[in-house]
DNA sequence: TGTACATCAGTGAACGCGCGTTCACTGATGTAC
DNA sequence: TGTACATCAGTGAACGCGCGTTCACTGATGTAC
């Protein structure tokens, strides 16, 4: 054979590396094929060796780009890392600059939710196991509430991230990252029942 | 004249309207010129009579939409709305349902992103003015730290909805909003001091 | 050991199509004389 | 009052280009005899 074995499956992971980059970077309608494959080192025509379609692809590298993710959040975790630490590395500088290499949902949800409906459900599952690894970082974590808590911290840090990316001001793009840590780390302590009766009574 | 006075005024705000309801439906990078128009009741080479390109057009179309937005939030707002009102409506089924006349940032946020300067600007200034009305809501209206609690909170929602409208399950979808209400309201009350040091103190 | 053939990852040109943009033209009206 | 011309919003074909996808071909290797 003219490659060494195993030489598909690495040309086919380096694609979908390059793809998931790619699609976070320009956005999935953006991005595309010729360009993808141009910058893994390949032609346009070895893509279909690889993957059925385009839609294919970014089944495929939505779910890849989620389970990086997840193992990095989970490798913090097992190096120590508080829900703190997780919001602020999540609302940081670095996470700011480089959508390419950080949330899929970040940067694409509003393309997400207009994909067809096999990638929607890709996409939720990775989802819901990414908010239940956050949800173990929780103070009350596997209370029956804690999951709904995750997911809306999530997406505090969802759309905080996106606005200070939107915003052509850098400073103010801080100033909005420091508001969203601050309202994720009030959000990650469960409110007592009399609390949360309180500030319902109030905005009634 | 051919036409009535005023004619080419109204036609370039009804090209507006549909491209503003399009980019939101479809996405900026998805929606294309000829189907703008198209849509319009008009053909293609019209276009430039109006807009000066297809980026000309995205910078007015988001601003049309941030403005509508402000203006149902003060109207709201003069009919007696509270802030409950207005996050109860963000996270509604009506507004999961229908993007294209949604708010436009949950709808193109990461694409507002990947925009020139110019669209940026036009669009950060229509979020300053519009995130102000929503501080206005807030218990704590005009302190120091409400505007930065009304982007966290708008944040919040953005995320929300995003979320909601890219899972599958209808069921799913729904508690994520209902989530996300009880977040923002939690979110809306200016916590004492003392409770921020407790919470800063629990997670360290 | 040497030769003919099978395998298969990748090449690169081509397919039809839609993109953003340009432009010569249309045709209904108002104005000038 | 009638005719020639200017105006201008909109038409529709065409521009070059890049899209997703297809396909005949290449060429290095392994296998069969």
């Amino acid at each position: 054979m003219r490659f060494e074995k195993g030489h598909k499956a690495a040309t086919r992971q380096h694609i979908l590396e390059v793809a998931s980059k790619s699609f976070r970077r320009d956005g999935v309608s953006a991005a595309g094929i010729a360009g993808i494959m141009g910058e893994a080192g390949l032609t346009n025509g070895a893509f279909y060796a690889h993957f059925a379609s385009k839609e294919a692809l970014v089944r495929e590298a939505l779910a890849s780009a989620l389970a990086d993710q997840q193992h990095r959040l989970e490798e913090d975790q097992r190096t120590g890392m508080n829900l703190e630490g997780a919001i602020r590395g999540y609302l940081s500088r670095a996470h700011l600059g480089g959508p390419a290499r950080g949330c899929p949902s970040a940067a694409l949800l509003p393309e997400i939710a207009r994909q067809p409906l096999r990638t929607r459900q890709r996409y939720e599952e990775g989802l819901r196991s990414y908010v239940s690894a956050l949800a173990a970082l929780l103070p009350d974590a596997g209370s029956a509430t804690s999951g709904r808590r995750a997911t809306a911290i999530f997406a505090l840090m969802v759309g905080t991230l996106q606005l200070a990316r939107a915003v052509s001001n850098a400073a103010e793009a801080e100033q909005i990252l420091e508001g969203g840590v601050e309202a994720a780390l009030r959000l990650a302590h469960a409110p007592s029942t009399r609390q949360r009766r309180k500030s319902a009574a109030r905005t009634a």
